[in-house]
DNA sequence: CGATTAATTGCAATTGTGTTGCATTGCTTT
DNA sequence: AAAGCAATGCAACACAATTGCAATTAATCG
């Protein structure tokens, strides 16, 4: 077997694992949807709308607004409201309902602007007021980051 | 003493004491900043920009944004991000630093809008990876509140 | 007190994110 | 192949946040 066709292969593969995870959510894995969640399995960061359209330079900013949207509503990804004025969204951990309990703090870095999933440290659940309903919560700490820190 | 007199006495002293509040905090009570302040300090919940904006009809909406921006600066006032596009904005306690041990967690309703914090309910330290250098933290619950409940 | 300087406020205009409506494309089903 | 529905693209809009500059007000000094 020839090593190109080795990639194709493993890329195939790849592929394949992306559409799996959208079927299994109950997306219809368009090839716009792919190419967002490769981008999104790739980033080592949560990403912006922004982010998005600038590294698909060709696709409309609507679509990935609304393929994000879908994620999200999908439990796909989740969205985080990092203080920074745009909205960023990171894959969700296998299984995750976004309930209280599967959510995990951020960090967003004041130098390099990136924002990061904490996925080791989930949320404390804490004593509010009873008279309050909880139905999510968002906890973001500001800083430097590894990277950024020296 | 006439009743009107008391009054206005009362309305001095209170007044007085808003003065001394920014003189605390190393703002120039100037009589526009006292207005935001007064209604800052008689708001059950935070203000967005444009609520305030709505209660002034007359001032400028710039005039009010660079008033918060000087009262955060002075950490008079934090800036809450809810989730909902608008950034909030509620007293500090007393002597609060806005350092992460200062802070407390917050509520947005979803069905009223509302943020308030939860004063009594501070946020816990956590134990997140030793190479991020936390500065400040905003955690925030979303749901129904005391007052849509029902 | 009047004049000079600095700080504050108001107005106009711009940026950037998020959003909707509608036309167009492309896939599915029969 | 035709009809129907979902997905995508394009244009336009809503609104929060922000900047630059002019006008006003407050503080300082002679």
């Amino acid at each position: 077997m020839e090593i190109v066709e080795v990639v194709a292969v493993k890329l195939a593969f790849k592929m394949n694992q992306l559409e799996n995870k959208l079927n299994t959510k109950n997306i219809k894995p368009t090839s716009m949807r792919l190419l967002v969640l490769k981008q999104l399995v790739e980033s080592k960061s949560a990403v912006s709308l922004s982010e998005l359209e600038n590294t698909f330079e060709k696709v409309d900013k609507v679509t990935l607004y609304r393929t994000l949207k879908t994620f999200e509503q999908k439990k796909l990804i989740h969205s985080i409201d990092d203080g920074s004025r745009a909205v960023k969204y990171a894959l969700c951990e296998e299984n995750c309902e976004c309930e209280p309990e599967d959510q995990h703090v951020h960090f967003h870095c004041e130098n390099c602007e990136e924002t990061f999933c904490l996925t080791n440290t989930g949320i404390p659940a804490l004593n509010i007021p009873s008279s309050f309903k909880a139905k999510s919560v968002n906890m973001v700490y500001k800083g430097i980051c590894a990277n950024c820190a020296d």
